[in-house]
DNA sequence: ATAACCAAAGTGATCGTTAACATCACTCGG
DNA sequence: CCGAGTGATGTTAACGATCACTTTGGTTAT
């Protein structure tokens, strides 16, 4: 087994350069006080011992701050592993590093579990806020270093603009705007399968699909069944669609999201319903297999990679004061029509 | 705006507690030659001062390492972002941190770029290697730091059990299996619609899904017909699997991922084959969408969470000589038979 | 009574880096 | 020809923790 020689530090170059440590890190941050000679020598002494500046000592050493830490519940589910994405991609672009840490939906975190997952008093952190664990985590954080902390969620226009520390997108308009395509299809009413943050009291908001879905259903005086609450997982969608599936009254179902939808679609099939013939489904998210299902989902685009980019930008307004607050901005949900969406009792 | 008052040190806590810092470190870190009276005024002193140690100052200074970088091309794919979540609660359960950092397929990484990511030289990494990116990043590290590396990737058990930095699945076996399986139904051969990483110069290895493929049907005395080449995406494996799809003597595709079966479903059933009855399709890694499908995937699982522990573990171990090596182990992977698969031209 | 020992707590160096300030050698205007 | 400015470097002090010693008292064995 190798020797673990211990990695160069920043003095070892400065001996093999022959100049201050400080001249050595003014090289390697780019200092423009530096002369050119100085300069290449001192390169030459980084090439040779493979230096490479230790992160956690430069921000130890009040360097500027350069790392996200990403508070989220399920990296499973197409929407926050986009939004991780989007914030990795812009993350790295500035080199700045991105830890995650999982909120385990199953246990409950008591308040300080979640302060110690971030390295440091202070970490910049942004919370996947779309599910218990997640609004959890936001309280705890706005309670202990709210200049450090965004939050991505379900949220209003005006609630975007209004609040300095939000990052997200209208999912009550977009879920308006899917049910009111169904109900201009036709349909009497439209039913709708949950997600479970948009049920309980956990919602209250005007963002939540579910808001959005009944705001609409009231709007044009129809009835508004209730929603039929699943978990996140499709096995447990598909056991909750189950009663609506069966009924043939029920002709529309907006599902919380794709996967959900898929499961809806599965059930329908099993029990006998054409699709879109005599139920019409419409999914939430674009996840990437909803245009190959068979038939394929109608569903509502959703861009969580801008969302994950403007979180970080947000972020790096809010430690360093001296960047530019970005534009409020959230993108607009696009309903994509497919093949599960028709008008009711068609014969198709 | 609050004022970002800065976070409590050790040194605050000793100067409330009225010890000296070492000593608050002590029962921070609970060291037993603390008198009980002393450990009850620091814990006082932390609870109000709200202290919490600082991650980066303490790996500095040299104490147990306790973070893992996780280098990855494509979190969108469900293998890497099971084994992620699967080093994440194997880390978390011990306290440690995960750094995420990804790998872009699109542009080439010079090998200083991939070592940059790390934060400090010497830092604990797992390569996700199975991809172009994933296998670079792989060969720098080994290059640079083997004694703080592990790789995640398809190797045969013989493999796995020579090499101290390797965890992995028998992608090769798998695939074996399911090939086995589509000619005992009665194929006269299985065509094989390939992840990017199982064909071209990559390959070579025994434990890769194509090489498993072509392997059986050697054995078997079958045809080996070209397996055709698809990218990652759904898109782009719906339009490379048309040639395979509208030949009617192709009963049976074995499926890189099941996000190539889906798309290969839809190109069927577009092209008007039945499924199972015209054309037999077996994915790959039983992706949670796989059951729900219509009709439902066949497909091999993968344990890749499992993997994910594993890997973790190993490089504990490998990072601290103290902790025992972990038996090498790597889960068998199943065949899961469900409703894409049947003999051929079966009237279905 | 005294050396030896031990638990409890303190002191100072150290990790790798940046910030703030100090120094030095030039150049330039008056 | 001198003081001011300036550009290139060096010096020292943090940052927040741990590690390896040292000090301080009180017991115990001889």
């Amino acid at each position: 087994m190798a020797q673990p020689k211990k990695a160069a530090s920043i003095w070892d170059v400065a001996r093999l350069a022959g100049v201050s440590h400080q001249t050595v890190s003014r090289v390697v941050n780019g200092s423009p006080r530096v002369a050119a000679a100085t300069r290449d020598k001192v390169l030459e002494a980084i090439a040779e011992l493979g230096y490479r500046p230790n992160r956690l000592a430069r921000s130890l050493a009040g360097g500027a701050v350069e790392s996200v830490t990403v508070l989220t519940a399920d990296t499973s589910l197409y929407g926050p592993e986009a939004a991780l994405r989007g914030i990795e991609k812009a993350a790295r672009s500035l080199d700045w590093s991105v830890q995650i840490s999982v909120l385990d939906p199953a246990d409950t975190h008591s308040d300080a579990d979640i302060i110690a997952r971030l390295p440091r008093a202070g970490e910049p952190t942004i919370i996947m806020a779309h599910d218990e664990p997640g609004m959890r985590a936001k309280q705890v954080l706005l309670d202990t270093q709210p200049q450090a902390m965004v939050a991505i969620g379900p949220y209003t226009a005006e609630e975007l603009a209004a609040s300095p520390w939000l990052v997200g997108m209208d999912d009550g308009k977009a879920a308006a705007e899917a049910t009111r395509y169904l109900l201009e299809l036709g349909h009497d009413t439209v039913h709708h399968l949950a997600i479970p943050t948009s049920t309980g009291t956990f919602g209250g908001g005007k963002a939540h699909r579910a808001d959005g879905w009944a705001r609409v259903l009231r709007e044009a005086g129809r009835e508004v069944p209730d929603p039929v609450p699943s978990g996140w997982t499709i096995a447990e969608a598909f056991k909750a669609v189950q009663p609506l599936v069966s009924d043939p009254a029920v002709t529309a179902i907006l599902c919380g999201n794709d996967h959900l939808a898929l499961a809806t679609l599965r059930a329908a099939h099993l029990a006998g319903r054409k699709v879109p013939g005599d139920l019409s489904i419409v999914g939430f998210d674009n996840t990437p297999f909803s245009a190959y299902t068979t038939p394929a989902l109608t569903t509502v685009n959703q861009d969580f990679e801008s969302v994950g980019r403007g979180a970080f930008e947000l972020l790096r307004h809010r430690v360093d004061a001296s960047i530019p607050r970005p534009k409020p901005s959230w993108p607009e949900p696009e309903l994509i029509i497919r093949e599960t969406s028709g008008p009711p009792f068609a014969r198709s």
